[in-house]
DNA sequence: CGTTACCGTAAGTTATAACTTACGGTAAGT
DNA sequence: ACTTACCGTAAGTTATAACTTACGGTAACG
């Protein structure tokens, strides 16, 4: 997922999806890129659950993907939370480090 | 900032990093690159604010930049809410053209 | 003061992935 | 049936960025 967030455009089209679901050829539109280029962004976030389709007429449809949403929000809190617990550990351990040697620091 | 995670190495150091601070020569250990590279995707992540650096004596202990952390969560949390604003404002509008046009069907 | 350990940067190479043009294929409209 | 609109994919090119080797520079250690 983050490495489908990596590209810039890639992230264009994600925050265009944010605010409506949009066809390729809109999408392709407001962006400095040709048609294909998107279509071939579009599969890669696709590949990464980030979003989804639907076809109507002639047009597909695109749209972000609540799923892959709380799935990339689910990963981040979950590094949040070790990173910060580890961190605490670490603090906790210097912390007893100092009590030991110390008390007589000033 | 995603663009830092973007890169599976970057990933891979970041989250080494989430574990305990470490020294250059310690990350590169661990990964299947060399001591430089590993210099160079410091750089990137300590441009994009996401990790720390102190010298201690001969090396750099690098660990994660909490300000960093918590800014990446804020833009990814504004993002959610708008995306999810606008998909429920989206759903409501079609509820009311459903209602207007409708109660017949079926 | 020489040696060792650790690091960042420069230069150059290589691998990757972003992009364009070209093509074929399906759905709607006349 | 022909045309039009929209799309995905293939092939090929180009730009980028990831990586290695080589170098120089600072801090500890004998």
């Amino acid at each position: 997922m983050l490495d489908a967030l990596g590209d810039p455009t890639r992230r264009a089209i994600f925050e265009q999806l944010g605010e409506r679901p949009s066809a390729v050829v809109d999408l392709a539109e407001r962006l400095p890129v040709s048609r294909p280029a998107v279509s071939q962004h579009l599969k890669i976030l696709k590949g990464a659950g980030l979003v989804r389709d639907v076809q109507v007429g002639t047009r597909r449809i695109y749209s972000l993907d609540p799923a892959g949403l709380s799935g990339l929000r689910d990963y981040l809190d979950r590094f949040w939370g070790t990173a910060l617990q580890s961190f605490k550990k670490r603090v906790e351990a210097d912390n007893e480090k100092e009590n030991r040697q110390g008390e007589q620091h000033d």
